[in-house]
RNA sequence: GGAGAGAUGGCUGAGUGGUUGAAAGCAGCGGUCUUGAAAACCGCCAGGGGUGAAAGCUCCUCGAGGGUUCGAAUCCCUCUCUCUCCGCCA
């Protein structure tokens, strides 16, 4: 959410801004809506101004038949005050939906573009894997070493269903262990999220309203959350933080539910894009500068890059183009890990920081030391998803008698070193 | 699922139609005193919006949303949440 005021003052940047993500908002719209929402405040507020003072003047007066004089003219205020409210009510509905779709500004160093293939790549790490033999994809490795088993799957969840089963599960476990030991060292605290959620949590990360078609609902008209950053969000709705407690970090896990409604083509074998699957996420609220703000965003960014380069998967990172952004993000990093079987790189992670974005929906703010209450400033950024690293650990891993060696770092939790 | 009680400022807690945006206490902040601290005493202390250069003026907020009324923390309706008892249950 941004500030109307400052909308208002910086329309120009706002609107290029909003260009840049490749978003559509009718700021003419917005900007009449709002002049007449302006004016309509004035009148009834000085209606209402009115109506106090005689109220007042009524409970004074002694004098019956002066009260009753009063109450009268009031009668007549009081309608017109609900006429003048009406009208208030009317441009205030379309008003609040324009003001949700307003985009907020990404940074000066978000490149331009379309969608993802326009994403600048900023580096790249470790030689993509080359092999002696045939390389296997993560379905026939995975099948073969029975990690995994989308015939049941699909027959207990329908498309797109899949179980990790003995050291798929082991694996998934192993992965979980070492992330928790590698970040929980960083300064995290660990949050175990409600993946159920109410409506309002999603507006507050800017989920909603525009990826509605993404999200499952209940019939309780909850929703089902796509990632625990909108719980972990919403942990700290209306707080007043205490500023030597930031920046918060949380290192929150869940189960992740997305319908994938807008990609019912892409990816419909394996386990890149599952319906459902879990995530540990990295959030942080830091203090309201911009600067802290990328402090904290590269930092978040390199801890998860790290973690990768621990396991020994080769990556590369890349900065999302404008067009690639989500309504609140001001900058995202994407990494992305060698595919062999695709031959490409596929993401595995999306940094990205927000300014007041999300905190102004969710009210979260912090005393500053001159004693005002200030937004904090948001960021997330993705430490690993299960099952989708799996993709390219056992690919980049896999050896030509159909075993897959386990990385280093996971063989203390995952028992040995090869899996066959 | 059934029965009942409740939700007031950072916290505790008064307040059942009229200068109550809200008593009192605690916490916090500033000051006096003190070598320093404590104690004592004095003062300040809710958030948000509009307008304004500022001072100020003004509106909203007592769980949320509606309603009654000239006027609502107080009365009515709906919802949410919390607590107690019963039932069910990993």
């Amino acid at each position: 959410m941004l500030d109307i005021k400052f909308i208002r003052e910086n329309l120009e940047a706002v609107k290029a801004g909003a260009q840049k993500k490749r978003m559509n908002v009718d700021f003419g719209a917005l900007i009449k809506l709002d002049d007449e929402r302006r004016e309509l405040l004035q009148l009834v507020e000085s209606k209402k101004a009115e109506q106090n003072r005689v109220s007042q003047d009524i409970a004074r007066a002694d004098n019956t038949t002066i009260r009753q004089q009063l109450i009268t003219e009031m009668r007549a205020v009081k309608e017109e005050l609900q006429v003048e409210e009406e009208k208030l009510k009317k441009v205030m509905g379309p008003w609040r939906e324009l003001m949700l779709q307003v985009p907020n500004i990404p940074d000066m160093s978000v490149p331009e573009g379309k969608d993802d293939a326009d994403n600048v790549m900023a580096k790249e790490w470790g030689e993509r894997t080359s092999f002696t033999f045939e390389p296997k994809d993560h379905i026939a490795i995975m099948k073969q070493l029975d990690m995994v088993d989308f015939e049941r799957g699909v027959k207990v969840h329908g498309f797109r269903g899949y179980y990790l089963q003995k050291a798929g599960a082991r694996l998934s476990w192993a992965i979980w262990n070492h992330a928790q030991q590698f970040f929980l060292e960083r300064g995290f605290d660990p949050l175990l999220v409600p993946t159920i959620v109410r409506k309002s949590n999603l507006y507050g990360t800017g989920h909603l309203p525009n990826e509605v078609e993404d999200i499952y609902q209940t019939q309780d008209e909850d929703y089902l959350i796509g990632t625990s950053e909108v719980s972990t969000m919403g942990y700290h709705t209306d707080d007043v933080l205490e500023k030597g407690t930031l920046p918060i970090k949380w290192l929150a896990f869940s189960p992740c539910y997305r319908r994938e409604a807008g990609s019912h083509g892409k990816d419909t074998k394996g386990l890149i894009r599952v319906h459902e699957f879990y995530k540990i996420e990295q959030v942080v609220l830091c203090e309201a500068s911009h600067e802290e703000s990328v402090k904290w965003h590269e930092w978040l960014n390199r801890n998860t890059e790290e973690f990768i380069e621990s396991l020994g998967i080769p990556y590369r990172t890349v900065v999302n183009c404008g067009g690639d952004l989500g309504q609140g993000q001001v900058k995202k990093y994407d990494i992305e890990l060698w595919v062999p079987g695709e031959k490409t790189y596929r993401e595995i992670s999306s940094a990205s920081y927000f300014h007041d974005f999300q905190t102004r929906r969710f009210n979260i703010r912090y005393k500053d030391e001159d004693g005002s209450l200030r937004y904090a400033h948001s960021l997330n950024c993705t430490a690993i998803p299960t099952p989708r690293i799996l993709v390219s650990l056992v690919e980049n891993f896999q050896q030509e008698d159909g075993s897959v060696k386990v990385p280093e770092a996971l063989v203390p939790y995952f028992g040995t070193d090869v899996i066959q």
